[in-house]
DNA sequence: CCCCAATGCGAATAG
DNA sequence: CGCATTGGGG
C-alpha cells in the first residue's frame, strides 16, 4: 500500500493500530485521509476483515466519500463488510435489528422535527398549559438534553428540584410513552435507545464489541454525553479505538456536544497513544495566521499551533458596506472580479444564520450567477412532501398514529377535530392505534360517511402496505399518490401552487429513484428509505453542480473551499448577540470563527454592514470583535482609526470603530439620531456606558448600552437620561 | 367541517 | 418580517 505521500506524524496515526489512539488534527492537516487510509491499511496490510471495523462519520456524504476512498485503495470486495456511517445511522441499523427487547417494532419511525414539535404541544394542551408561558421549544430542549445525558424520564421527575424543571420532566415522561406507543423515536432516542439496549441485553452489546473491534470517530470534538457512552461501551472489550479531532473546532455545544470528551481521552486510555497533526496543507499562511491569531484569544484551550509550507500570499480583504443589501452586492463584485482565476464552485459564503443568505442571494440572482442555498428551508419541510412522507410512514408503520393524523383528512374527507377526538378516544380506551381502532368503526359513533370515508382509506393503506413489501419506492410513491387520491386532488385544483406542488412531488422521485438504484427490493426497503430520509444532514444534500455554495458557518465544517466570504462580521451578528455576555459561550463563537476562517486556501473576504435590517426593523451594530483580532497587517481595504474605549475586558479598539474602507462610510444610527453606535455615554444610576447597537429611528429609537456597572440594557432614546461623553 | 383574513407574537446554530 | 393561531362567515 502507497503512504509515500503521507507526512511524518500522518505515517505513525495510519500506523499506531492496535490500543487506543488519540488524533489531534488542527484544521486542515489531512485527518480525513488519515482515517481513510487507517482503515485502509487495517484491511490490507494488517488482514484485518471488514467486518470488524467501524468508523464513525459526522456526515452521510463524508461516510460515503470514505466508503469509496477505501474501495479504491483495497477493491469493493474487501470493503463490503465495513461499517462507516455516522451515529445516527449505525443506531437505526443497530436498533433496526433488535429494538424488539425494548417493546418497540422493528419497523419504527423516526420522528420528524415538526412532529415532534406537534406533541409536545398536544400534551400541552390536553394537560392545559399555556403554551406561552412555556414555550413547546425550551421544552423539546430540555427533553433533548436529558436524553444525550442519558437521564431517563423516571430519573428526571425524581431529581427535578425546581420549577419549570418538574412540570418539563412530567411532559417529557408524557412524551416518551407517546412515542412508545406510536413505535416513534426521535433522533436522540437512536443513541439513548442503543445504549439501553446494550445495558438491558448484555448478548447483544457482546455481539457489537467483539464485531468491532476497531473503531474510528472523526469530530469526536463534537460528541456528546449519550455518543461518548456509545463508544465507550463498544470499545471496552478490545480498546482499539482511534479518535480524531479538534478542541478549537468543537462547535456543537448548543446541540448537548462536550468538548471533555476529548480533553480527557487520556484519562479514559491512560495507555492512549497520542499524535499531533500540526501541518494544514489547506491554507496560505496569510489564512493560517489570522486564523491562529483569533483562536488564541480563548482562555480555556491548550496552545497549540499549525504550520504550513505556504508563504503569506493574499491578503484578507475587509469589506464595509453599508446595509446588508449592499454587503450582497459587493460580495457579488467581489465574485466578479475572481472570474478567469476561480469557477463559481470554487467559492463559499458563510454566515452565522440563515437568514443572512437572503440578501446575497439576491444580488446572485441579479447578476445571474448560479448558487447553492444549503439548508434553511428544505425542500422536504413542503406541504406536499410531509404529507407523502406522511403516508409512507403509515404505510411503513402502522402504529404511527403521529403520521396517521396527519394525513387522515388528506384529501378532505370530511374528517376534523370531534372525529379525531372519537377515533383517539376509543384507541386510547382500548390501547390500540388509531388506525386500529378504525375498524371498529361502527362502535365509534360516527357519522356513515365520514365511517365509509374511513373505511374506505383503511383499505386503501393496507393494500399500500402489501404492495411496499415487493415494490421499489419510486412504485409505490406512484401508487400511494394515486390510490390515495393525493395526485387526483392536486390535478382537479388548477391553481399554480397546485402544480409547483406536482412538479415538487415529480422532483421528489428523482431521489426515490436515486434510492431505488443503489437497493434492492427487499420487505426493509421502504424502512431504510424513510430512516435514510430522517436523516439527511445539510451538508449530505449539497449538489455538485456549478455555483457558489451559500450556507452557515456549521454547515461549513469540514469542508474547503479556494475562496470565502464569511460576511455579517458584526456584534450582535456574530458573535451573536446571545452569546456576547456568557464568556463560555463567546468562546464557542471563536471556535466557530476558527472553522470559518479556516475553510479558506487562497482567499478569504470578511464582510460587515454598518446597518441591517432585523425583523422589519433598522439596526446598527459595532464591528464584530473577531474582526478586531485578526492582526491588521494581514487585512487589506480598510484604514483604522485610533483606539478608544474598554470595557469589560473587550479590546473595543479597531473593533468598535466604523471601519472605512473600499466601499464606503456611512454614518451609523442615521443623520437624525442624536446617538451612534460606539459612543461612550452616562447615566445618572448606571454610570458609564457604550452604545452598542441604535435600533429604529425617531421617537421609537432604540439604544443597546453595555453599563460598566449594571451590564447590558436597552433603553428608549427618547426617554433615557443619558448624555453622550467627550 | 372548511377556508380565509386578521392578529399577535417570537426570533440561532442542527440530526 | 413570517409563521402559527384564532375567530368569523360560508
Ligand atoms: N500529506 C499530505 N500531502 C498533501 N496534501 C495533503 C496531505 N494530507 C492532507 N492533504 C490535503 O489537505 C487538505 C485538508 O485535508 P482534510 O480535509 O482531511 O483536513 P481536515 O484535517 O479534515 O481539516 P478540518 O479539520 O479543518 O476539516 C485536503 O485537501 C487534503 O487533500
Amino acid at each position: 500500500m502507497d503512504l509515500s505521500m503521507m507526512n511524518e506524524e500522518q505515517l505513525q496515526a495510519i500506523k499506531s493500530t492496535d490500543g487506543p489512539l488519540l488524533i489531534m488534527a488542527g484544521a486542515g492537516s489531512g485527518k480525513t485521509r488519515v482515517l481513510t487510509h487507517r482503515v485502509a491499511y487495517l484491511l490490507s496490510e494488517k488482514d484485518v476483515p471488514a467486518y470488524n471495523i467501524l468508523a464513525i462519520t459526522f456526515t452521510n456524504k463524508a461516510a460515503n466519500e470514505m466508503k469509496l476512498r477505501v474501495e479504491r485503495i483495497v477493491g469493493a470486495q474487501d470493503a463490503r463488510d465495513i461499517w462507516i456511517s455516522t451515529f445516527h445511522s449505525m443506531c437505526v441499523r443497530i436498533l433496526r435489528s433488535n429494538i424488539n427487547y425494548l417493546g418497540y417494532d422493528r419497523s419504527f419511525s423516526i420522528i420528524d422535527p415538526t412532529d415532534q414539535r406537534n406533541v409536545i404541544k398536544d400534551i400541552m394542551r390536553r394537560r392545559n398549559i399555556d403554551v406561552k408561558q412555556h414555550n413547546p421549544r425550551n421544552i423539546i430542549g430540555y427533553i433533548s438534553n436529558q436524553k444525550n445525558a442519558l437521564t431517563k424520564p423516571k430519573e428526571a421527575m425524581e431529581t427535578a428540584d425546581k420549577f419549570p424543571d418538574t412540570l418539563y420532566a412530567e411532559i417529557y415522561q408524557t412524551y416518551q410513552e407517546v412515542l412508545y406507543r406510536n413505535s416513534s423515536v426521535d433522533f436522540d432516542d437512536l443513541i439513548m435507545l442503543t445504549i439501553e439496549l446494550f445495558q438491558k441485553e448484555k448478548s447483544v452489546l457482546e455481539f457489537y464489541q467483539n464485531k468491532f473491534q476497531y473503531i474510528h470517530v472523526d469530530e469526536y470534538q463534537d460528541t456528546n454525553q449519550a455518543q461518548y457512552e456509545l463508544i465507550q461501551l463498544l470499545a471496552k472489550k478490545y480498546r482499539n479505538i482511534c479518535v480524531v479531532g479538534d478542541s478549537d473546532q468543537s462547535i456543537y455545544k448548543f446541540r448537548g456536544a462536550d468538548i471533555t470528551n476529548i480533553l480527557n481521552f487520556e484519562e479514559d486510555y491512560p495507555e492512549a497513544k497520542i499524535v499531533k497533526l500540526e501541518e494544514n496543507y489547506r491554507s496560505s499562511q496569510t489564512i493560517l495566521d489570522a486564523a491562529n491569531a483569533v483562536i488564541q484569544n480563548n482562555m480555556e484551550r491548550k496552545p497549540k499551533n499549525l504550520r504550513t509550507k505556504r508563504s503569506l500570499e493574499e491578503k484578507i480583504t475587509s469589506i464595509v458596506s453599508g446595509t446588508e443589501r449592499e454587503e450582497g452586492h459587493s460580495v457579488v463584485s467581489h465574485i466578479m472580479d475572481l472570474k478567469g482565476k476561480y469557477k463559481y464552485n470554487d467559492v463559499a459564503v458563510l454566515y452565522r444564520t440563515n437568514a443572512q443568505s437572503r440578501a446575497v442571494e439576491d444580488a446572485l440572482m441579479k447578476s445571474n450567477i448560479p448558487y447553492k442555498v444549503v439548508g434553511g428551508m428544505k425542500f422536504y419541510e413542503r406541504k406536499e412532501i410531509k404529507d407523502l412522507m406522511s403516508f409512507l410512514r403509515v404505510i411503513q408503520n402502522p402504529r404511527d398514529d403521529i403520521s396517521y393524523e396527519r394525513i387522515i383528512n388528506v384529501p378532505k374527507r370530511g374528517v376534523g377535530q370531534k372525529t379525531i377526538d372519537k377515533i383517539r378516544a376509543h384507541a386510547e380506551a382500548h390501547e390500540i392505534s388509531m388506525y386500529e381502532a378504525l375498524k371498529a368503526a361502527d362502535f365509534i359513533g360516527l357519522s356513515g360517511k365520514v365511517a365509509n370515508a374511513l373505511a374506505l382509506l383503511n383499505e386503501t393503506l393496507e393494500n399500500l402496505q402489501k404492495k411496499s413489501q415487493f415494490m421499489s419506492v419510486t412504485e409505490l410513491v406512484d401508487e400511494t399518490l394515486h390510490d390515495t387520491g393525493y395526485l387526483e386532488m392536486l390535478e382537479a385544483d388548477k391553481t399554480l401552487e397546485s402544480k409547483s406542488r406536482i412538479e415538487n412531488l415529480e422532483e421528489f422521485k428523482t431521489v426515490t429513484m436515486e434510492f431505488d438504484r443503489d437497493n434492492e427490493v427487499s420487505d426493509s426497503l421502504l424502512f431504510e428509505f424513510l430512516s435514510d430520509m430522517a436523516l439527511v444532514s445539510d451538508q449530505d444534500s449539497i449538489e455538485e453542480d456549478s455555483g457558489v455554495t451559500l450556507m452557515t458557518m456549521h454547515a461549513s465544517k469540514g469542508l474547503e473551499y479556494p475562496v470565502v466570504f464569511i460576511i455579517g462580521l458584526e456584534e450582535g451578528i456574530f458573535p451573536s448577540r446571545r452569546a456576547i455576555f456568557d464568556e463560555s459561550e463567546l468562546e464557542e463563537e471563536r471556535r466557530l470563527m476558527y472553522v470559518a476562517l479556516t475553510r479558506a486556501e487562497d482567499r478569504l473576504f470578511i464582510s460587515r454592514a454598518e446597518t441591517r435590517t432585523i425583523y422589519g426593523k433598522q439596526e446598527s451594530n459595532m464591528n464584530s470583535r473577531f474582526y478586531g483580532e485578526i492582526p491588521e497587517e494581514l487585512i487589506e481595504g480598510v484604514q483604522y482609526e485610533r483606539p478608544s474605549v474598554r470595557i469589560g475586558g473587550y479590546n473595543a479598539d479597531r473593533a468598535n470603530r466604523p471601519a472605512r474602507g473600499k466601499s464606503r462610510v456611512v454614518t451609523t444610527g442615521g443623520a437624525t439620531s442624536k446617538f451612534k453606535t460606539g459612543d461612550k455615554v452616562t447615566h445618572p444610576k448606571f454610570g458609564e456606558g457604550l452604545i452598542t447597537a441604535v435600533k429604529g429611528e425617531g421617537s421609537s429609537e432604540e439604544l443597546d448600552v453595555v453599563f460598566k456597572s449594571v451590564g447590558p440594557k436597552r433603553l428608549l432614546s427618547q426617554f433615557a437620561p443619558i448624555s453622550k461623553k467627550e
